[in-house]
DNA sequence: CATAAAAGATTGCGAACGCAAGTAATATGC
DNA sequence: GCATATTACTTGCGTTCGCAATCTTTTATG
């Protein structure tokens, strides 16, 4: 019985966590969002019309409903987003991106991109760096919106 | 310029949510322990008295010094570990893993390890599960605290 | 040797989160 | 057609966490 599945997710939580400091601080002193704020925008930025229910951003960021709720509030206050019902069905809440939540996801992802290419400046290939991406792109195979 | 090392962020993000979902159901309810907790008691374990002070401990778990000082208070009460002061150094207090401590980490470690093979169980070779293993690795490579 | 600086640990405070319960609206079954 | 179940969302409550301030002890500096 190998160990390897067992070191392959110990080294996944610590790299996580390690990515998960380095890029918070930027993207908070910079854009003034968290990084599951981030995710949440760049999310309804990749959704059909840039809107999604509470229920269906939850499953996309891993979390509960009402972190959802509780997290567009604040955005929703700072016009990142907004709050849209629906007609046909007077249960749903969208989470809809407004201009200038546009404007900022760009940015935002802007400067992920340029963090994202730091984290593997030195001593990785491109092909490294294609190849970790693709494997950990297999893990969560399957889940629905893609983020790139 | 390309944009795989922000493909590879997210995904490595997506896939570290993923598992934390998936181990955190049956740590609790078989252990009684969150995945950090678990993290803490492997951490102790390889420690080389089998004990870290709080900071150290902090850097281990990317966590800071404050919330290690938490999470050791109600393990300390079910007796999973002890604390320990330094006679050269009084500002020291060690958090030491008890015999019960030691017992329950070695379940914690097997049901980690069982777990860990069934995310991989479909469709992942050895060969792939090792080569995600080894480039996770080298993104917390020089950090201190080698849990496998 | 005295004073300053640094390090380890703890606590108060506020922010973020999940669960369970509750409300409102739609879907399903007879 | 009406009762029941399901779905979407929200809110109360408890838990967990980081930051900043504080205290104690050790180390550095003159």
């Amino acid at each position: 019985m190998s160990k390897a599945p067992f070191t392959t997710v110990i080294n996944l939580l610590r790299a996580e966590a390690l990515v998960q400091e380095r890029f918070a601080g930027e993207l908070g002193s910079v854009h003034g969002l968290a990084l599951n704020e981030a995710l949440l925008l760049m999310h309804l930025e990749k959704a059909p019309l840039r809107r999604l229910t509470r229920v269906d951003l939850a499953k996309r960021l891993h979390a509960s409903p009402s972190t959802v709720t509780r997290m567009a509030m604040p955005m929703e206050k700072t016009g990142l987003v907004a709050r849209q019902s629906d007609p046909r069905d007077a249960r749903l809440a969208y989470v809809a991106l407004t201009e200038a939540g546009l404007t900022l996801v760009g940015e935002v992802r802007k400067t992920l991109e340029r963090r994202s290419a730091e984290l593997f400046r030195d001593r990785w290939s491109d092909a490294e760096v294609g190849s970790l991406g693709k494997l950990l792109g297999r893990i969560t195979a399957g889940e629905l919106g893609d983020l790139v």
